[in-house]
DNA sequence: TTTTCTGCAAAGGTTTTGCACCAAT
DNA sequence: ATTGGTGCAAAACCTTTGCAGAAAA
């Protein structure tokens, strides 16, 4: 139906239940969700969902840049759907819910003072912002 | 003898042989360590050392901005000694080096875009590059 | 039919917790 | 003497792997 579907049978993988469940899951996510809890939620839509298909499909979802995984305070990785072009998120500390940010512009230049500086030549970058949504701000 | 001890000292804190040794473990390190290596190097030092008491005084250098957490790759955490102002690390991919930057200013400025763009209040950040330092490069 | 995927069970690795002993103040 | 720290063992996690059965192509 989406995209996603023609970019794994492209590369001779197989479109099948559990995995239109994790990406149906993530669709519907406004915050990075962990590989258990897209299970809890998975299994609604098909009760048999194993932990082990999660990860699985996440990893297969990550080397297509189909899914991006971010760092969560609580130890474990949080899954989100990648769309192109907008490669970072800003994460509530409160509820958890994600946004994300076009930054390319400002971080190739910060990218390039720092090749200058140090020498090192820089092929990967992680960003991640956290604060507060602004739903929790007026919570107060 | 440095000012870490007087850091723990003024919050009660006691200053132990076995802190003592992680903090110069990781003055000797060009990369940031995990609590195992840590342990492994900690322990020519004081051979009693033991894994628990490395997390345990990691995590509180980290509540005292002594020591700073950094990703990695294979799952587990690094740990590198915070320099003061300089609040980011380039890691090589190759031999794991590490070398600071200081990047406040473009980050403020690019945090303030995002915090216009989104609605969210940015209240910390996570920046960290990857690449090849120059050793690795001329290495080919 | 053939190859891939799934799900269970079990293993592997990191990080945390409980508790008795030890050490810094 | 007190209080906090240490280290062992064991638990609690998250994540990966092996394998037989199920499903997609």
């Amino acid at each position: 139906m989406m995209d996603w579907e023609k970019c794994l049978a492209d590369a001779g993988c197989r479109i099948t239940a559990p995995r239109r469940v994790v990406v149906q899951i993530l669709q519907g996510a406004s915050a990075p969700l962990s590989p258990q809890e897209i299970m809890e939620q998975g299994q609604h839509l098909h009760h048999k969902l194993g932990l082990v298909t999660v990860y699985r499909t996440l990893t297969l979802l990550a080397e297509f840049d189909l899914v991006r995984r971010v760092h969560r305070e609580d130890g474990c990785h949080g899954y989100v759907l990648a769309s192109p072009g907008h490669q970072h998120h800003v994460i509530c500390q409160r509820c958890g819910s994600a946004a994300e940010f076009p930054g390319e512009g400002d971080i190739l230049a910060l990218i390039e003072r720092v090749e200058a500086g140090t020498g090192y030549r820089v092929n990967d970058h992680l960003l991640q912002l956290s604060g507060l949504c602004p739903d929790c701000q007026a919570q107060g």
